[in-house]
RNA sequence: GGUGGGAUAUCCAAGUGGCUAAAGGGCGCGGACUGUAAAUCCGUUCGGUUUACCGUUCAUAGGUUCGAAUCCUAUUCCCACCA
């Protein structure tokens, strides 16, 4: 709770407005309310979200009070965000079970100890037409065109709605309610992180230091993490896939990872580079799923990965079905057993038939495998456990 | 309120009466290669099948025609310009 902590709490920060306000209230010597929002609009978080999350972890561990603001209020209104028509209103009850895991995910970075969680209905879901007209009095419109996502769509002719030009006015208003001392946020925030300095300003009350930090670019290395772009790493994900995902991104973006997500310093990293770049993708690989999947799950996927992917072997588990749950008689084609299994790389037989006509299919059995080329290949009833291979990573096992 | 434009498969997007299950790209999947599930190259990408075929699909509902994603009518939604 000193200036002590000031080089660890700057670390990765992309803008802070202002640093001499910070120090300020550093020296108060007493523990800052450090806040940050996220609108439960999906039932997961992503990697995107650890960068801010390791902020005011590092925050806590400082001394600091997290206030982790769900904003339960803002989802219900549905912000389309740039979106203008696509995004669905969610019922209460599914933001309700979204708020729910968030919290659980987010507690997987955070210390659930010195971490305070509000729901931003508390004030919102009171207020009436009129305290939002009395908010909205405080901004102007040129004021909303200032921000750099406002100004190029209105521009281009994009539409944007009403309550786009609310939304900042309501997520400042939270800082004003919680009596915030910093906020953190993506860099695409500083704008709404700006609008609650203003908030409390009006109030007369002291204004919030905002911090931003970098956005975290997604698995294909070029556009950042992005639930709508297809390329993020969720919490949720099972250990493999969260293995496999972070193993496929690029060299380049490998650094950033070890940057952002486990906040290596630039000497560190610089060390680094100097080893083998394979073994440092596993590391970060089996570092990241160790903290967010669960201990030891990190270092069980590597292994599995090296079996697999490095040696071409079979993984010490994969899903298994009987026989009779697959075909009723007593042989089968091998396409109709592998959609039978349901598994999500077999969605259809005719899907199954084109992994076969293109050689990606082997059946392993006693030890000796056979690539299947005939389509019809037809499969008995076995008497000991057959394997089934489809492409580099489809396993099943169909016992007798 | 007026006038135009639009709605195509998982996404973007071509297609204005038959040769269109529908160009091209993206995503995905498979193969080769590789330190990698990076990159690159090649193949593939609605479903069912006895692989000769059959079924469903181009916002929704009808209609014209031997035949429609393509023409007509109504409906829903979106967008732009004008007021």
């Amino acid at each position: 709770m000193s200036l002590d902590a000031l080089p660890s709490l700057l670390q990765n920060a992309e803008n802070v407005v202002s640093l001499d306000e910070l120090k300020a209230k550093l020296a108060l010597n007493r523990p800052l309310r450090v806040k940050l929002g996220v609108d439960p609009t999906r039932p997961d978080l992503t990697f995107g979200h650890m960068v801010v999350f390791n902020k005011l972890r590092q925050f806590q561990d400082a001394g600091h009070q997290a206030v982790l603001v769900i904003g339960d209020f803002t989802t219900l209104i549905g912000d389309p965000s740039g979106r203008s028509s696509t995004r669905p209103v969610l019922t209460e009850a599914e933001i309700k079970e979204n708020a729910k895991t968030y919290v659980e995910q987010a507690f997987r970075v955070l210390d659930p100890a010195k971490t305070e969680v509000r729901y931003n209905s508390e004030w919102f879901g009171k207020q009436s037409f009129f305290d939002c007209l009395k908010l909205a009095r405080q901004m102007t419109v040129a004021r909303m065109l200032e921000r750099d996502d406002f100004s190029k769509r209105y521009a281009s002719n994009t539409p944007i709605s009403i309550i786009e030009f609310l939304y900042p006015l309501l997520q400042g208003y939270d800082s004003l309610m919680l009596n915030a001392d910093v906020e953190l946020g993506g860099q695409d925030q500083t704008f709404n992180l700006l609008v609650g300095r203003q908030i409390q300003k009006d109030a007369g009350m002291p204004e919030q230091v905002i911090m931003t930090l970098p956005l975290l670019v997604g698995t294909d290395g070029v556009k950042k993490m992005s639930k709508s772009y297809g390329n993020y790493i969720a919490f949720n994900d099972t250990a493999k896939d969260m293995f496999g995902k972070i193993m496929s991104i690029g060299d380049e973006a490998m650094w950033t990872y070890y940057r952002l997500l486990l906040c290596k310093t630039p000497a560190e990293i610089e060390a680094m580079k100097a080893l083998h770049p394979m073994e440092m993708k596993k590391q970060l690989a089996a570092t990241l799923v160790n903290k967010i999947a669960g201990a030891g799950k990190g270092d069980y996927e590597r292994a599995q990965f090296e079996k697999v992917f490095s040696k071409g072997d079979l993984p010490d588990t994969m899903p298994e079905f009987a026989w009779d749950a697959l075909s009723a008689a007593p042989e089968a084609k091998i396409f109709d057993l592998m959609a039978a299994t349901k598994l999500p790389a077999f969605p259809s037989k005719k899907e199954c038939r084109r992994m076969i006509e293109q050689g990606a299919v082997k059946v392993i059995a006693d030890g000796t495998e056979e690539k299947v080329s005939d389509v019809n290949y037809t499969l008995k009833k076995p008497a000991t456990p057959v394997i089934v291979q489809a492409g580099k990573r489809n396993f099943f096992r169909i016992q007798p």
